[in-house]
DNA sequence: CCCAAGGTTTGCGGATTCCGTAGCTCTTCT
DNA sequence: AGAAGAGCTACGGAATCCGCAAACCTTGGG
């Protein structure tokens, strides 16, 4: 492995201080910070002082970043695994249309525990969203008594799946 | 928090021992081994001390449960954020139709580093693809001449993301 | 120009955690 | 019964984590 800072392809100092926020709300992230998740993305349990020698900061400076990236909800550290291996046997992508507001109806959505995954997109559904379920019956319940009941539904088509080929989360390191 | 054992319910001390293989070739995975993984979707960084005392298992012992998950690939502790707050301005969610072999395409189509997340599906679809991208140009790449251009693709359906609302890796803790 | 304020980084020392390993137990197979 | 294998515990040394005070840098007044 190389022991060249990665974030040394910023020559600009200014680059690692630049805090504004975005339109949307959402925290600036300096080349710094991008470099952190990378290293994380790779394995989320690296130590501090490993990636400190990787984007070129202490140990105690990468340990700040990361727990300000943490309490700003900008990342999280967690195991993830294929539902399917682990007991749950049922899982369903669901394409859903609206009518009126959707971002109400997605926050409705959200709030159900077995919707594991939930997006706004522009396209032939206005909302995609991931379940997850124990058996048939908990699946079936899920979709058509919970989510088709709320208010601005006007459709819904489901995907049910066969096997997950592939889960990555490595789009830091292109 | 609780110090009571998570995994006492199971009394029978043989379910840490199954370690038999499931028709799709995946490990099983006892209650104890669930219970890990539980915690560790709460906090990818929880110490194996702190996670034995709430599993029942020494610290040595969580560690080499943990380890071995990771090797045989069942788990991954990893950091994930919104791509679109880490400057991937285009995302979309690509539904795919295929005529032959689906699982062909669907590792053709994983091989690709765009492709973050490929599952098959039952439905109008046979492939869900969700891509991450830097710009349109290269969304419009991928999708139309990436994708569309692997044998056996009959047609592509693409959602673009607008706002993602929700994405958690908490369905051990229901 | 100078200084105060706020945020970030560094450099510690102590507490905690990680890690390899040896020994024990239980199960399975011959 | 004995051997082999898998999993767990105990334990000590190395590495890591963590809190904190001092130093540093930038910004905005006065």
């Amino acid at each position: 492995m190389h022991s060249e800072p990665v974030a040394s392809r910023s020559a600009d100092p200014r680059d690692s201080r630049d805090t504004r926020e975005s339109r949307n709300g959402t925290p600036h992230l300096d080349a710094v910070s991008l470099a952190i998740i990378e290293q994380l993305q790779q394995d989320g349990r690296r130590p501090y002082a490993a990636i400190g020698k990787a984007v070129g900061l202490s140990e105690a400076a990468v340990r700040q970043r990361v727990q300000k990236l943490l309490d700003q909800g900008v990342m999280q550290i967690v195991a993830v695994t294929d539902p399917l291996t682990v007991g749950f046997r049922r899982q369903a992508m669901v394409g859903v249309t609206v009518e009126g507001d959707v971002e109400s109806v997605a926050d409705a959505l959200s709030s159900m525990g077995e919707c594991e995954y939930v997006v706004m997109t522009a396209g032939s559904f206005d909302l995609m969203v991931e379940i997850v379920c124990e058996d048939d019956d908990h699946l079936l319940e899920v979709i058509n008594k919970r989510i088709r009941a709320v208010p601005g539904v006007r459709s819904t088509e489901s995907f049910v799946y066969l096997k997950l080929k592939k889960q990555t989360y490595m789009w830091g390191t292109r």
